[in-house]
DNA sequence: GAGTTGACGAGCA
DNA sequence: ATGCTCGCCAACT
């Protein structure tokens, strides 16, 4: 693909958001303007195709972890947040507010590497 | 080709 | 504050 899909671009995001911090599928679909979360949690999905997307760190705007179901177990999601310091209560980012990472930290100006 | 689904979010009752 | 509905847009049946 010459030029980068949404996929792409959520698949770059996801793996800029820093260890021990989680992002949402809303400021991701908000920063890369794509319309719609749904697209990134739709995008995440693929990310199993890839190997370097931490797909972990993303959960939804309340901090649920939504998408564990679709891991290879559903509580692989859980372990590998607290593996980073991330302290999960009941599915759910108990210092969400805290560990919440907002890609516009990245700058307007970020441009993704695709190869 | 048309209808349904979905790792969501915001709005409204 | 809780619960329901609508909007988003690609993939799937």
């Amino acid at each position: 693909m010459a030029q980068p899909s949404y996929y792409t671009l959520v698949f770059a995001v996801t793996r800029e958001i820093p260890r021990g911090r989680v992002s949402t599928y809303g400021a991701i679909a908000d920063f890369l303007a794509l319309g719609s979360a749904r697209m990134v949690g739709w995008a995440l999905n693929n990310s199993f195709h890839e190997e370097d997307v931490p797909a972990h760190r993303v959960v939804n705007r309340k901090g649920e972890l939504t998408g564990r179901n679709h891991f290879p177990t559903p509580t692989l999601m859980q372990e590998r947040l607290e593996e980073e310091g991330i302290r999960v209560e009941d599915n759910r980012v108990a210092d969400f507010d805290e560990v919440f990472w907002h890609p516009k930290v990245l700058g307007m100006d970020y441009e993704v590497k695709v190869d």
